[in-house]
DNA sequence: CGAAGTCCTTACCGGGGAGTAGGTTGGGGA
DNA sequence: TCCCCAACCTACTCCCCGGTAAGGACTTCG
């Protein structure tokens, strides 16, 4: 039954460790990535990596090791990536435009990475992923529709006046996430009133979207 | 061996359906929270509902099932609760406050329920949760830093000036997660370039920043 | 009292996947 | 040329956990 078997030369052969270990992170950071620690299984690590199962073993340790080491080294490429541009010499807008560049520079150039960092969920075969994603979907619709209406209430700020669905679409997620980290950030923080993280949030989102209102605009210095 | 079998009247025995459902659903919910869906197991959960594991496949179907019973649940609580406090017709900071304070207070209340909608993560045992939260806490001290060097540039918003350090961590946090959030949504919208991604964001977070730092504060209206 | 139906249990099955035992190949040194 | 060791693979074992079969007890109605 193994009648035509590959030539096997394809797979390169012999490599020395550190090459072999580069290419298992790689493989292990796809699989993560594309189906989460749980459901993600050593066999087909091993098959994306060319390479076979007790390798993985003798090279990274347990599963829960190889997860470790892809946590690592992804969060480290992050944290390199943000802190390359950082100038504490420049002035605080600069800086948080710098790290946003980055940031989002990264998430570009290493989707894989950054979905292993962030969604540890994914976990199942995308089946409630479904219904997480709608209620989210609901949310942002909810507050998007808000926006919307904001807006057309003021001056719609020049800068973002071509594509306004699209920015209040993705202005509402950023919301939407930023109410949501600061939900966890509070569940670490039990004894501040329920008042006071409102508010926080509050100030934060409206004050800067009634500047975008008002036609008010950060823009880069010198032309970016 | 099992000697002091207790009298097990302790479990009070052959409740109604609807009775036994809610028991279920909320010991459900408890143990996704604290485990996640994949390392929850269904004997755990038939243990803490006080039942047995055939009871949970009679009432609530499969594991899967069940976990989507509990995203449905919390997930209509949680709209219900966001919902019930709108009105169309007051203007939209008004509402935005609202939906905020609805939200919080629904996290307040039902932090189980938070856990399992927001976060599929902590799937293994605490383990990598340590990996991500100190890699975010990094990020977060990063851009806590930032922001405490702002406000001592400018002047200090009265109503936050009296915990200064609670309320830049809080907003770091939210900034954090406004990134994170922007970010899933972007690799939704690939067609969008980096600048345009990273200025969106930068326009929400520095603004609103930037109106604080010089002491400018949304209100709640008439003192709530 | 007996029949019927519902609630509830103990005790098991089967599959999938983490982890391993032991043999095989190929290259570098004597 | 021959040996030896490191790289590598095939082919297992074993456990955990989702799911179920088959039967027991209490309550209610004729």
């Amino acid at each position: 039954m193994h009648a035509e078997e590959p030539p096997r030369a394809a797979r390169a052969k012999r490599l020395p460790r550190a090459v072999r270990e580069r290419q298992i992170l790689d493989a292990a950071v796809a699989v993560f990535a594309r189906h989460g620690f749980h459901t993600a299984s050593m066999d087909e690590i091993s098959e994306v990596a060319g390479i076979s199962k007790p390798m993985l073993y003798a090279y990274l340790g347990s599963k829960e090791d190889l997860y470790v080491a892809c946590l690592r080294r992804e969060g480290e490429r992050l944290m390199a990536a943000i802190e390359a541009g950082a100038d504490p010499a420049a002035p605080p807008d600069v800086q948080l435009w710098r790290g946003l560049r980055a940031f989002f520079g990264f998430v570009a150039e290493h989707a894989d990475g950054w979905r292993v960092l962030h969604q540890p969920a994914s976990a199942a075969g995308g089946q409630f992923a479904g219904e997480l994603a709608a209620l989210r979907g609901r949310m942002i619709g909810l507050v998007g529709r808000l926006l919307v209406r904001a807006v057309s209430n003021g001056n719609v700020a020049a800068g973002i006046g071509a594509a306004t669905r699209r920015d209040t679409d993705g202005l509402a997620a950023a919301l939407v996430g930023a109410g949501e980290s600061m939900a966890d950030w509070w569940l670490a923080h039990p004894d501040e009133p329920v008042g006071v993280v409102a508010s926080r949030l509050m100030n934060l989102a409206w004050m800067g979207f009634g500047d975008l209102v008002e036609g008010r605009m950060w823009v880069p210095p010198h032309k970016r």
